[in-house]
RNA sequence: GGCGCAGUAGCCAAGUGGUAAGGCAAUGGUCUGCAACACCAGUAUCCACCGGUUCAAAUCCGGUCUGCGCCU
């Protein structure tokens, strides 16, 4: 069976990515699939960056304002969400456009990642948790090493979400989640597809970045959260883990000043932006679009996205 | 002009005779169910400058420059 098409456009935060993606879908006739973690959710508009309706300017867009921000969300429910768009997509005959900066969930869907064995036991992570509080995270660890010393080996001691995970999957499967890791590895992308990491100067890019937040923050967005808080959503959750929303958060409960706040906001969106790229660097079969290289100016890349789907024979 | 205090990495800062703590930033990296999460690794042959004392000085002495404060 011929494989299907599919078209990625990333980048770190504040690159500019929406706007060419919506040149990019009309030119080729897409439907744009949204790979952020934050704009799933409803009520987040400013923080999040999320495209308006009118700015849509009628391309379609998928999993973008479609869960309560009360609600978990994680890489899986992203592939199936993902997965449910695509075959609708397809069976219009249009090209799916994955457009976000979350690479993680970018990954999942392009080299079609299995992690099935869903049931998960949210007692025995609360075990786990409690364990590394009370002797420490070494001690974790050292359990994981006990049931699957290659994973123990590749998650530094301290990073216990991790180890919770490997830990979690053994106990639910009996198997070590280093050797489901290395079978998936293995896999083929079932897609033809396109990966551009569209990428700018650092400096340029801080430089937004700082921006940005500060066009936010005059936008409302601490009524945005103000009104979130008011719904109930509280740090822990998984939205409110969002850049600009806990640092407010802690501002409205008094823990940090403003000033504070907005410093971090504007820090912790650097160091993100500084983690996408590492995180490209890495994937296999990217292609960078540089925005010193053309110019800056969308339409030459615009033109050179749409030259390298054609020879690829992604779009005709 | 006089007196006093200060001058250590991009920033903050410890060290007051024995061969440069730490934090932040910057940089690089990890990542296969919370990923805008979580986590890791480097980073001053040198302590404003010049000279002196000493086996040994960022640390003591003298001078110069700069900043701050007070006095005239």
């Amino acid at each position: 069976m011929e494989k299907k098409s599919l078209v990625i456009l990333t980048g770190p935060t504040a690159v500019g990515k929406t706007a060419l993606s919506l040149a990019l879908a009309k030119q080729i006739g897409g439907e744009i699939i949204s790979a952020d973690s934050m704009q799933i959710y409803k009520y987040m508009d400013i923080g999040s960056a999320k495209i308006s309706r009118e700015e849509m300017a009628g391309v379609p867009h998928h999993l973008i304002d479609v869960l309560d921000p009360r609600e978990p969300f994680n890489v899986v429910t992203f592939q199936q969400m993902a997965r449910t768009a695509m075959e609708g997509i397809y069976s219009r005959s249009h090209i799916p456009i994955l457009v976000g900066g979350t690479g993680f969930y970018i990954q999942a869907v392009v080299r079609d990642i299995d992690f099935t064995e869903s049931e998960d036991d949210p007692a025995f992570r609360t075990a786990c948790d409690g364990l590394a509080l009370r002797d420490g995270p070494e001690a974790l660890h050292d359990k994981l090493r006990a049931v699957d010393p290659v994973s123990a080996q590749a998650i530094h001691p301290h990073n216990t979400k991790r180890v919770i995970r490997a830990l979690e999957y053994y106990h639910l499967t009996g198997q070590p989640i280093s050797v489901h890791n290395q079978e998936q590895q293995r896999k083929e992308s079932p897609y033809a597809f396109a990966y551009f990491v569209l990428n700018d100067e650092r400096e340029r890019l801080y430089r937004q970045i700082d921006r940005r937040v500060d066009s936010m923050l005059a936008q409302g967005l601490l009524d945005e959260v103000r009104r979130l808080a008011a719904m109930g959503c509280e740090r822990r959750l998984v939205s409110m883990q969002g850049l600009g929303y806990k640092e407010l958060l802690d501002y409205l409960d008094g823990t940090i000043s403003y000033e504070e706040a907005v410093y971090r906001i504007k820090r912790d969106t650097r160091h993100f932006a500084k983690r996408q790229i590492t995180w490209f660097k890495r994937e296999k079969d990217v292609i960078w679009v540089d925005k010193t290289d053309f110019e800056y100016d969308d339409w030459q890349m615009l033109a050179f996205m749409v030259q390298t789907l054609t020879e690829r024979g992604i779009c005709a």
